[in-house]
DNA sequence: ATAAATTTTTGGTTGAACCTAACTTTTTAA
DNA sequence: TTAAAAAGTTAGGTTCAACCAAAAATTTAT
């Protein structure tokens, strides 16, 4: 995954906002929540596109491509199960297991995180009760029964 | 603590060798370690001079300033603790779990940190028999009776 | 004492992240 | 329906960290 720390702060937060909770995100959204001048979310979206995370196109928005939803994805996983850990084991209320998990979630190994994820019986929400992805290796391919069921 | 994350990578090395195992260490062991230039490595510890952690003398080596020992001492705290939490709560062999500790360190936040110590009994020794560093604010400023009693 | 090894200096490069100012496009509302 | 406001982009930068190569200086070992 060679994305950047940075790159990855802005794709969790575009996923979450536009694929999960439905807005179309804008430089403007982006750059009031980054704090950063609108020219660097500009170039910021134009980088996730070369580098085939995001389609951009001027003026108008992003959409995510296959590959960088499969990014985001491992991203939030990562972030989710960290907060669960921390939330669980170290009795972090949630908003400070956030925080916590954001530091640390771009620089957690693929490993740790499934050993979170075991532990905790593959959970299927975090704590905020948005999805925690699977993992094929760690959490197997398929829904269980019970996910199917709806 | 305003060092980066290359910076602490540097301290922490240094800091293991020359006062925890009492080498000489000079510029060329670190090169090699770092898989640097020496170039490189005489430029940081200019920096880590000039910062104040370490008092660096030209084709003699460097010496800890005690700025450079508390902050030296804040992150082999953080790196030996989360090699405690990885190998007792995820059950992670000691190698591996200096690995991802290494990975981390520098992030973990000093609340973090202190609950994994809590959690374990404020630990004296690491997997590989290191010190553990007490913070006041976690373990309590004095050493306990059975430590005085040597 | 001189060759070999180590270290330092000088003068670069690269890449990430950010900015300002000027410009363009889109949206809004008069 | 158009002109002003808002949003977004472009061009041309800056800053900073981390690194390197080549040449020079110093130390060490023979």
């Amino acid at each position: 995954m060679d994305v950047t720390v940075t790159e990855a702060d802005y794709l969790k937060f575009i996923y979450r906002k536009q694929v999960e909770d439905g807005y179309k995100i804008g430089n403007k959204m982006v750059s009031d929540f980054f704090d950063v001048h609108p020219a660097t979310t500009t170039e910021m979206l134009q980088k996730l596109d070369e580098r085939g995370l995001l389609k951009y196109e001027r003026y108008y928005g992003v959409k995510f491509t296959d590959y960088g939803v499969v990014i985001a994805k491992k991203l939030l996983r990562k972030h989710r199960l960290l907060e669960i850990l921390l939330a669980n084991f170290f009795k972090y209320d949630i908003e400070v297991a956030c925080e916590e998990a954001s530091k640390l979630d771009f620089y957690v190994s693929d490993n740790l995180v499934n050993s979170i994820c075991r532990t905790y019986g593959h959970p299927k929400t975090c704590l905020h009760n948005r999805i925690i992805f699977r993992d094929k290796k760690c959490c197997g391919s398929k829904p269980t029964r019970v996910d199917k069921m709806k």
